[in-house]
RNA sequence: GGAGGCAUAGCUCAGCUGGUUAGAGCGCAUGCUUCACACGCAUGAGGUCACAGGUUCGAGUCCUGUUGUCUCCACCA
């Protein structure tokens, strides 16, 4: 019975409706199972703020895939996700809105803000959800989470106070990365250096006893309003006698101590540097080591603040300019140099990034480095490719303390009360009344909140349920494999890796799969500013999800950036197309009764042990292939056998019989054509999960749905090498035969007599149907020895016979025998090599037998080929 | 300054622990209204695997160096 179905694969009518149907039939919850082995991934939460992007499609992409994989396979797969609350990006999204209504945040107040944002939060929330839903991905929504809800609150709160009683979290005055403009401190991870022209300014600083004066030079002039000291090198001959001596700071007149230190180079400069402890973290050490002031004249705002004299309320940009002109009119400014340095700018706002001195919040990082180090030395966790974990571990073993505090609103306020009356600070798990040292009720909640990365940080475990030993957390932690971006290593998956060692006792997951970026068809980042980003839901849109997957993992190999072209969207369109009408030449031979399942092994024939035989192989490279993370590799291998084994040639080997009238043989050819067609749908549903699962519902089947049937797996008994090689045989001859056809102009409407001369018979009476069809001949017939006309004959050889087919007219003698001698020539060639190979004492007693044994073999079928050469040239020449 | 990636067909890229007469997609050429598919079929052209050494019976694949290119980290005023 044949069922209607349209020409071309409409995803648009496929995709919502089947994902429905998995979201209803629940096949992406996971629950504890004792008698399934869990394999857990969890999502890398985006940002509430976020719209889905090519990095979202390629990660979703990733993950889904190797979580439907694992799932067929019969491991308890679960697929966490869920969202993360991104301070900085969200507060800054809500404050715009606000200033629309011309309000700020303090117009609000803190609580009256933070309510906007979770209001935000409710409204736009889910739209990324919806999006990745679109993507196909069959995460376990039940589960979802928000980086701020309930659970996520109390572990951060668990881990602060834990951190902070084992003396690992501290507040300290410290240099910090403070962004003016949105007004916060950063960790180290969140400034991007970039190379900016700028210029080097050499100022004369008199020494006050008057008996000269010292040049320094400098990047940041206005800096110098908090000049504390000048320091020049210990070594330096030049400025020996003025070490300890004064010297007097132009503009601010006041005096300043010349010291000695390392940290001046000779070779730099004149030597000198110009010291403010308060906005340069060296000279802040410097500082430290000799007792220098910290004055910081610049506010939180940028602006130079009362400590800046006639400067105070200038922005530090005009400030800059101010002081150059006064520096100048005063006779200090010895010269101004062009100078390109390295700029540190905010990784949200990408505007400069000024050093100031601040009290903030630390997590001191070198005792929790260690174990951090050791599991990733010691292999307990594996990045892919392996060279990330180099990045991994450089970053770790330099790291330096992470400074976690953040002066906004919308995050995990900091769990500190200081003490208005005795000042000491009362860190604890639940909100604080009273000071635990004096007991004074008097006491105050730090404003600030922690870094967004320090919740993400907790990410595999927090989600499933730590800091309570629930059920989730013991069946499903550690987790398995963690998929994303290189460009987060830092940010994330080092911090979830020393996180998960410090609270849980174990790495969070064994590997680490990373991938590279999305850019656009040139090699540039995808970004807003420059409007070159593609957008998935267009592209899926345009050529259905399936098409999109696929376009993030062939071709690509895991690390390496990927250039998205809309062209490989298309093709992979194509490719879904070409799937679909398969199934379709398929289900239109399809009887109502039709079972799946293996006909019976002795009804096989030729064409379908072949076939059979390379799925087999195809199972078993494709499963080991997708183990060891290789998935584009896999999923080439899949699309390659799928267009052209079965497509190409299975389909085509499989007409004769499906228009013939021998039900027996036609019923044989069915049950083998539903049966790979099957298998293909479960090898590529991970990758295509939509059109897959729509095929296979089509097809008779056991089981509710593709996204839970069994992986396939590798057959003893499905094996058949034989029958495999001598349909290569046959396959073979058709293949020279369209060749000398085209190569003859002679179109497939002309039909013509082959006759074949073999020794193996059997080989070709099995595939002569296959001859006469797919390379037009209307009668075969199998020799024993030279046809005795040769005249008006083509000659066709290949490594088991000789062809000949009567063309008449169309032969020319002199481009056949110019032909022959070439064909002759490059057999003899290669047969040279390989005995050449084989000649080589080192080569036979060295290489892996099966090496030897394949040469030889290849040998042998060469030196046959050229015999047959031979004697069709010879023949040939006697015309 | 330190670390790493990439360099293979006109373009974009695969090629796993060394053994294929080096592959794919797109593009190109020629032919085809072949009863699943023109989002298709058939056939074909196109590569000194950046360069120079080395290890090996054997190197696109491993090692060293060179050149070009990209990225990350650190940051000397």
């Amino acid at each position: 019975m044949a069922r209607e179905l349209p020409k071309t694969y409409e995803p648009q009518q496929v995709e919502s409706r089947i994902y429905e149907m998995w979201e209803k039939g629940g096949y992406f919850h996971a629950e504890k199972d004792e008698s399934k082995k869990p394999f857990a991934i969890v999502m890398p939460p985006p940002n509430v703020t976020g719209q889905l992007h090519m990095g979202h499609a390629m990660d979703a992409t990733l993950q889904d895939t190797l979580i439907r994989f694992k799932r067929m396979q019969g491991y308890n797969a679960l697929w966490v996700p869920g969202v993360d609350h991104a301070g900085i990006a969200t507060q800054i999204k809500v404050e715009e809105e606000l200033r629309k209504e011309g309000l700020t945040r303090y117009d609000l107040g803190r609580e009256k803000f933070l309510e906007r944002v979770w209001d935000w939060k409710h409204k736009y929330g889910n739209r990324i959800v919806e999006q990745q839903k679109k993507l196909g991905a069959s995460c376990d929504w039940d589960r979802a989470r928000f980086t701020m809800d309930e659970g996520c609150s109390k572990a951060v709160r668990e881990v602060f106070v834990s951190l902070y009683e084992k003396g690992l979290i501290y507040k300290g005055s410290r240099i910090i990365n403070w962004c003016p403009n949105c007004v916060t401190a950063l960790s180290d991870a969140e400034v991007e250096y970039v190379d900016k022209p700028g210029h080097l300014w050499h100022i004369r600083y008199p020494l006050a006893d008057g008996s000269g004066e010292v040049v320094v030079a400098t990047t940041r002039p206005e800096t110098m309003l908090g000049d504390t000291g000048v320091c020049v090198n210990p070594n330096d001959e030049r400025y020996k006698n003025i070490v300890g001596k004064m010297v007097i700071l132009p503009l601010m007149n006041k005096q300043i101590p010349v010291v000695a230190d390392d940290y001046a180079e000779m070779e730099f400069g004149t030597g000198c540097v110009k010291m403010t402890p308060a906005h340069d973290p060296n000279d802040f050490e410097v500082g430290l080591r000799h007792n220098l002031e910290v004055i910081r004249v610049l506010d939180d705002n940028g602006k130079v603040n009362a400590l800046g004299g006639k400067y105070q309320g200038l922005d530090r940009y005009e400030a800059r300019k101010q002081i150059v002109a006064d520096l100048e009119a005063g006779g200090y400014l010895v010269k101004v140099e062009d100078y390109s340095h390295n700029v540190g700018t905010c990784y949200r706002c990408h505007k400069d990034v000024e050093p100031i001195i601040s009290a903030q919040w630390f997590v001191k990082m070198k005792p929790l480095a260690e174990e951090a180090i050791r599991v990733v030395k010691e292999g307990e966790t594996k990045f892919v490719p392996e060279r990330f974990s180099k990045t991994y571990l450089n970053w770790m073993e330099n790291v330096r303390d992470w400074c976690i505090s953040r002066q906004l609103w919308w995050g995990h306020q900091i769990p500190a009360w200081t003490c208005e009356d005795c000042g000491h600070i009362t860190v604890s798990r639940e909100d604080a009344c009273q000071c635990e040292k004096c007991g004074s009720t008097r006491i105050q909640r730090d404003p600030d909140v922690l870094d967004t990365w320090f919740s993400s940080a907790l990410w595999p475990f927090e989600t499933l349920g730590w800091p309570e030993k629930t059920e989730d957390y013991n069946y499903f932690y550690p987790t398995d494999v963690l998929v994303t971006g290189y460009d987060i290593i830092f940010f994330w998956v080092a911090r979830m890796i020393f996180s998960g060692c410090a609270h849980t006792g174990k790495t969070p997951f064994h590997t680490v799969l990373i991938h590279g970026l999305v850019r656009d068809n040139q090699g540039r980042k995808m970004s807003k500013s420059l409007g070159n980003g593609i957008d998935p839901l267009e592209m899926i849109h345009m050529y259905g999800c399936d098409a999109l997957r696929m376009n993030m993992v062939t071709g690509n190999s895991p690390g390496n950036d990927m250039r998205f072209y809309v062209e490989r969207c298309e093709a992979m369109r194509n490719f879904a197309n070409k799937l679909w009408n398969a199934s379709r030449y398929v289900q239109m031979n399809l009887s109502e009764d039709a079972v799946n399942g293996l006909p019976a092994l002795e009804n096989l024939e030729i064409a379908d042990k072949w076939v059979l035989s390379k799925l087999n192989n195809l199972i078993g490279e494709v499963t080991e292939n997708m183990e060891k993370y290789e998935l584009g590799v896999a999923v080439q291998k899949i699309y390659d056998f799928i267009w052209d084994t079965y497509c190409d040639w299975y389909i085509e080997l499989t007409k004769a019989r499906l228009y013939s009238e021998d039900a027996g043989r036609k019923q044989t050819a069915l049950q083998v054509l539903v049966y790979v067609l099957d298998q293909i749908l479960r090898l590529l549903h991970p990758f295509m999960p939509f059109i897959t699962e729509e095929i296979w519902q089509s097809l008779p089947h056991e089981g509710e749905a593709l996204i839970v049937a069994k992986w396939p797996e590798f057959s003893e008994k499905l094996a058949f090498q034989e029958e495999q090689s001598h349909m290569e045989s046959v396959m073979e001859a058709i293949r020279a035969i369209r060749a000398r056809r085209t190569e003859m102009n002679v179109p497939p409407s002309k039909k013509a007599a082959l006759f074949i001369l073999t020794s193996k018979h059997q080989i070709y009476q099995e595939g002569e149907g296959f001859i006469q069809r797919l390379a037009y001949a209307d009668t075969v017939t199998l020799l024993d020895r030279e046809p005795d006309h040769l005249e008006g004959m083509v000659s066709i050889t290949t490594a088991d016979a000789k062809l000949y087919i009567p063309m008449g007219q169309l032969v020319d003698k002199e481009k056949e025998l110019a032909r022959i001698s070439k064909e002759l020539e490059s057999a003899r060639k290669f047969l040279a090599s390989l005995e050449g190979k084989l000649s080589n004492e080192k080569f036979v007693s060295r290489a892996p037998e099966a090496v030897v044994n394949a040469e030889r073999e290849k040998a042998q079928k060469h030196r046959e080929l050229i015999a047959r050469l031979e004697q069709s040239l010879a023949a040939m020449q006697k015309l």
